[in-house]
RNA sequence: CGGGGCGUAGCUCAGUCUGGUAGAGCACUGGUUUUGGGAGCCAGUCGUCGGAGGUUCAAAUCCUCUCGCCCCGACCA
């Protein structure tokens, strides 16, 4: 493809509504524009790359043995309201009415659709297991959408769902899923973590995320420096290192006057001493009930963990009227020791002596809290975030780093929780139904194909795996407007394109100086340069985006010098 | 939804405080010289100053309302 012909609207400088390096680099090197927030148009080149993501994608569902299929984007909201996922998902979705008023959804996933499918489809143990899967453009009503297409409105999204028949099978299908998903985005050119996830609204008994990790990532995550234990701030689990033990251990609470401290930092300062020798007390109102969270004072209650561990239908932080009825105090001064409610204790304070807490007085704190002595725990409870530096729950002795990460795939073990409200039954040998086991299994396309971009980048622009690369091949002539240099470039081009390799000719009549920092910016792994000087000694030169490593070749010779780099680029992310 | 920032040429931005004929660089068009890391010169095009209303002799600038975009948070698969 000659530059000249195609649609590449490089930006020399950035753009303000980008701040982070992938969003930029697509919007400078004219792979997508915006139209809206969280709605964006792929230019010519960020769909060509986009479409080898979803080439590899889909190579490897269908060598893992699942099967392509394309559900309908609209559905009727009936279908959601009788898994009872409307009322969860409602606010994502976006809602509409045809011109019968009949009330349709916009589908953020398709578990109900492909559920409802197999329930009309498969009957018999004899059609399982089934593993359906597509690729397909889904609509959320985010929050907020961010950085470019890292969080969409609308995103094009591989959706995969397992159907087993008993649960063994059902581990099968999860284990062939993630073993798949580790080949896609190896094959994309990306380093990926592994981690423990929550599942969320998607419900089941637990999954795993697929972690590209980056600064600009949405999610924190915990990662253990002697074992393989990696999971989501959202689910991690944590050792405490730091003392539970303090001054004044054995000796019984004593109330001391703390006027007008009321936040952590306040006290700790009053007593000079550290912030986690304080314990915090929350009021939570769960299901519309009053209960107290104890945490460490340097510590925040995880509220998904917290929901976990109450299993409430709805919790929120207590309104300053009720903390002041329930504890008898102005908020600021909650504490554990005389309080009449249900008291939710995180695991990290087992053991706590000698704490500082409010003590249910205005302008005042207990010293010398034993908690287990001195208050009625109902029982500990896992409500905070692992953080840095805590110790690991598997193998007990390394250490926790924190990382952030952005979610690329989530694949979940979902059980029978879909497959029972929409009767997804199969019958078993002896005729006996039984709901399918299932599994689902996604990964964010669009994301995926900005993440790569996000890992891969120096300060000139992009470095393009080559197996995703919107071109393999850059050819550069440097000056446009000599004879012998355009037809070398010109045979060049057309041996490659004959050997099947993606070729862009940047043919335009510029200086050569634009035309290498449009290289750079645009990051096609290998470039030609085609110049008067080289020519003159009988060669081309090969440089590497990546290494910069530059190469002069035989012009009769440089047709196979590429052709072997090319293989060499993805042997190298293949092997 | 709470907090913060920003909307002026295709892009990046100045001008707004202190009201007085709308600017720069890049891009674009034509010409010319130049051709190995974002060229020089000459000439030119491009604006409902996000929108509506108000104050004023006069509004990009002051006031009110509104729309959009970005960031942080809440929330979220």
């Amino acid at each position: 493809m000659h530059w000249s012909k195609q649609l590449i609207p490089t930006l020399r400088e950035v753009p303000q509504e980008a701040e982070i390096p992938s969003h930029q680099l697509m919007l400078r090197a004219g792979l997508i524009r915006k139209l809206s927030a969280g709605l964006y148009t792929f230019l010519p080149l960020g769909f060509r790359s986009l479409k080898k993501v979803e080439r590899i994608v889909r190579e490897e569902m269908d060598r893992a043995g699942a099967l392509e299929i394309l559900m309908p984007a609209l559905h009727p909201q009936e279908i959601w309201e009788n898994t009872g996922r409307f009322d969860v998902l409602k606010d994502v979705m976006f809602k509409i009415k045809d011109r019968q008023e009949r009330k349709l959804v916009l589908g953020p996933t398709h578990e109900e659709i492909v559920t409802d499918l197999v329930s009309h489809e498969i009957n018999s143990y004899r059609q399982l297991p089934v593993n359906l899967y597509q690729i397909q453009t889904k609509f959320r009503d985010e929050i907020r959408p961010r950085f470019g297409l890292m969080r969409a409105k609308e995103f094009i999204m591989k959706d995969a769902y397992s159907f087993d028949a008993d649960w063994d099978g059902a581990e099968k299908s999860y284990q062939a899923m993630y073993e798949a998903y580790k080949r896609i985005f190896k094959r994309c050119g990306l380093r990926t973590k592994i981690v423990e996830a929550d599942t969320g609204a998607m419900g089941g008994s637990s999954s795993h995320e697929f972690m590209v990790l980056a600064d600009a990532g949405e999610d924190g995550l915990v990662e253990c420096g002697s074992c393989p234990y990696a999971a989501n701030l959202e689910r991690a689990e944590s050792v405490l290192r730091s003392a539970v033990t303090f001054d004044g251990a054995e000796k019984m609470p004593e109330v001391v006057a703390t006027p007008n401290r009321r936040t952590v930092q306040e006290v700790s300062n009053f007593f000079k001493s550290s912030p986690a020798r304080l314990i915090k007390t929350l009021i939570y109102m769960a299901d519309d009930k009053p209960v107290a969270v104890l945490v460490p004072g340097d510590r925040e209650v995880n509220e998904i963990k917290l929901n976990r561990a109450l299993s409430a239908k709805s919790l929120v932080l207590a309104d300053n009227p009720t903390i002041a009825r329930v504890t008898g105090a102005p908020v600021g001064f909650a504490g554990p020791v005389g309080l009449s409610l249900p008291i939710y204790a995180d695991h990290k304070l087992k053991g706590y002596q000698g704490a500082i807490t409010g003590a249910n007085q205005a302008d005042a704190h207990l010293v010398n809290v034993d908690l287990e002595r001195d208050a009625k725990v109902t029982q500990f409870v896992d409500v905070t975030s692992a953080k840095g530096g805590d110790g690991c729950p598997r193998c007990g002795n390394g250490t926790l780093n924190e990382k952030r990460g952005i979610e690329v795939g989530h694949v979940f073990k979902l059980g029978t929780k879909y497959s029972e409200k929409l009767s997804a039954l199969y019958k078993d040998a002896e005729g006996k139904e039984h709901p399918a086991i299932m599994g689902c299994y996604g990964i964010g396309v669009t994301r995926t194909l900005q993440a790569v971009i996000e890992q891969c980048f120096d300060t000139d622009g992009i470095i393009w795996p080559i197996t995703i690369a919107p071109y393999s091949v850059e050819v550069l002539v440097i000056n446009a407007q000599h004879a012998e240099s355009a037809k070398v470039s010109v045979e060049i081009v057309a041996a490659l394109k004959a050997a099947g390799i993606d070729v862009l000719y940047d043919d335009r009549d510029e200086r050569p100086g634009v035309k290498f920092k449009d290289a750079d910016l645009l990051g096609i792994p290998i470039r030609v340069n085609v110049g008067e000087k080289s020519l003159a000694k009988g060669v081309v030169e090969i440089k590497m985006r990546k290494t910069k490593e530059l190469r002069t070749v035989p012009v009769a010779e440089a047709v196979n010098k590429i052709l072997s780099t090319i293989r060499e680029l993805n042997d190298e992310i293949n092997g």
